[in-house]
DNA sequence: TATGCTTTGTTATTGTATTAACAACATAAT
DNA sequence: ATTATGTTGTTAATACAATAACAAAGCATA
């Protein structure tokens, strides 16, 4: 079954509210909390529920641990993921330390690339820098999925070719420059100046 | 009027094409050479257009002073926009220098904050980093809309009802943790573990 | 003048996501 | 017993976005 895209986002959402719960030793939560902690309404999360097929229970909600099992059979679980980053400049570091000091973090990272070869070479936050030349090996070695784009070039778009040659299937681009991707390959704009600019219409509409 | 979100996100992936364009004294471009480039169908392009009441050229498409002139009525204008970053460790620092060292960023970043006393009363990036307490004046004073959120902190409810408070009306959030805002506050969440889950389970879905 | 071509502009349709409405259920209170 | 209450689970309605379909315009060519 597939699930549509906007539920698999809140399903990441949920469990990590009900880690918490799990870690507070808390049975059980009603939708209305999850949903009031999450900016969401209790039909959304009941909905959302009801797609994975969990039932709760008359007036004690829902089972905290029966959910987060269900979830971590559909997702999958922290630190499994293999995810690279491409980039090693200020960027590329900060997140690469956000996400591996992050034990809860889905993604784990054994390699990382740059076309400098100043810092390819380097060991950053623990995890190796290679030259981008060596990617297509390294990623199908370590079976690498995801890639996260920081780095600014004009050959973007060889890269990202080269990168789906190697077996990525999906990114998260952080860059502003435009470059295509074929069908069945995943991409998530991480767009600071599109964001701005529709934060900035959005708040100026008064 | 008003314009739906994705209109506006899609207006300025726009500009940064046309812009190019001018540069290159191109005087006219196509929908689909515009679609072609930013990932969309020429008939998106052309509702989008339609919204604007820009009005294209038989056979030889839009003209590209003409359209870029009524997206930069229609957005906000690159470096007017002030804006502003909560949290200045490594992340903080790569978006403000990101930001800051790109001409055509819609944003104007006057000042930053950090709760660590080490950070505030630093300058980065040609920016000075203020301590958090200092907020709600400075903000005021340079009618600062938009704040960008790196900080960690188990605070973040009351940093951000405080921000609301002093004149932040959009967010863009890159902390995981949860808090809420008031009905009519743009928020975008830059939530990396949401996004890796979600890739994370559409790459797996074969 | 007629025919065909290319590209715009608009309406209709479909698809996806959210919200509303309400039945079902199980307990508590009277 | 009966009624009230609080919560889930499901269907129906609405809203929003993308896609399809096609008419309109205007120039080129024969």
């Amino acid at each position: 079954m597939r699930l549509p895209a906007k539920t698999v986002e809140r399903l990441s959402q949920y469990r990590r509210v009900l880690q918490k719960y799990e870690d507070l030793d808390e049975l059980y939560i009603f939708s209305h909390d999850l949903a009031s902690m999450l900016r969401l309404t209790p039909v959304q999360v009941r909905r959302d529920l009801m797609l994975l097929k969990i039932t709760g229970h008359y007036r004690s909600g829902y089972n905290v641990k029966a959910v987060l099992r269900t979830i971590n059979e559909t997702l999958s679980i922290p630190k499994t993921q293999k995810t690279t980053i491409i980039g090693m400049g200020e960027l590329g570091q900060a997140l690469l330390k956000n996400i591996s000091s992050n034990p809860a973090c889905p993604a784990l990272i054994p390699a990382t690339f740059d076309l400098d070869p100043n810092r390819a070479s380097k060991t950053y936050h623990n995890v190796p820098c290679y030259d981008f030349i060596k990617a297509p090996e390294l990623i199908t070695k370590h079976d690498i999925r995801i890639a996260i784009l920081t780095i600014n070039s004009p050959e973007i778009q060889e890269i990202v070719d080269s990168l789906v040659l190697s077996g990525i299937r999906g990114f998260i681009n952080f860059i502003g420059g435009p470059f295509r991707v074929p069908d069945g390959i995943y991409l998530k704009d991480y767009d600071m100046r599109t964001t701005l600019d529709e934060l900035s219409y959005f708040v100026s509409q008064m």
